[in-house]
DNA sequence: CTCATTTCAGTTGCACTGAAATAA
DNA sequence: CTTATTTCAGTGAAACTGAAATGA
């Protein structure tokens, strides 16, 4: 009744609070974006380290992309259903699968990263291009800051 | 094998996926501290509401925070229980519950804040006092932006 | 009758854990 | 024997939904 609609201001301060928000924000862009593309964020961050760093292993993909190794299997599937990647015994190590993107799948991650141009535009709207730079260089210090050391 | 610990490009640049990153940093960093205050976020938040817009009831104080209406009564019941908040029924509205922070409440939420002090320091540690000033800017427009269109 | 509030039970998407099978 | 990879089944925390009870 008093409150409503307004956020605290000790909470609308911390930068904590903001990044949360913004990165709801963001998240959200990305699932309705990416459903409309009938794919989803998983599938982005496996075909660009396919299409980056070439053929690999299943636990690699995992490693670099920041996805479990459980969401990597299903994630998988789904994109061999579709045609997007192939899987074959990697020869000098048999416990591996050698993960390959195919044509149609290099296809539709041009197209995802199409989608994910729009994505950065709807959630940065309200910054100029400097502003931008700005903010992709601040979280960058963080992020790297915290990767770092654990 | 070749990828392994990098990031592929096409993400590591992406402001959603940067400000996702910061976000789980800012995230674990709140849980971790405030478990060791035998705290929950979610507290700090409806303390912090109580605090500055006074008594309240449940609904109101969901709606300000971000909490839902569900998870607002379970926080506030072990509020409760360690007497930092009262519960009286709303003399000119019987459905509803007027919140008030005790006087304990209100010595917790000041703990707390000096904890959420040291969170931000930790999370936003590699950057200078202007930096962060910059940071806070630039999000706050964007959740402005998207709040403000739904 | 419709709508709002509080409460509880249950659901869903998501990250993660455990364990089995296989092989280095 | 220990460690790594793939796979599946299951767990846990977090946000949310549905519905009942009460009342404006």
């Amino acid at each position: 009744m008093t409150a409503e609609d307004t956020v605290p201001t000790r909470l609308r301060q911390a930068p904590s609070w903001l990044l949360g928000q913004a990165s709801i924000h963001g998240h959200r862009l990305v699932t309705e974006h990416f459903a409309s593309a009938d794919a989803r964020g998983y599938h982005y961050r496996l075909l660009a380290a396919l299409q980056e760093f070439g053929p690999a292993s299943q636990a690699a993909l995992g490693r670099c992309t920041g996805v479990d190794r459980s969401d990597v299997v299903a994630a998988l599937n789904e994109l061999a259903d579709k045609k997007f990647i192939e899987r074959s015994p990697d020869p000098a190590d048999r416990r591996r699968n050698i993960v390959t993107i195919t044509s149609a799948g290099t296809d539709h991650l041009e197209h995802l990263t199409g989608v994910l141009t729009q994505i950065q535009d709807a959630l940065l709207a309200p910054l100029s291009a400097a502003e931008r730079e700005q903010l992709t260089h601040l979280l960058t210090r963080i992020v790297d800051h915290h990767t770092s050391r654990h």
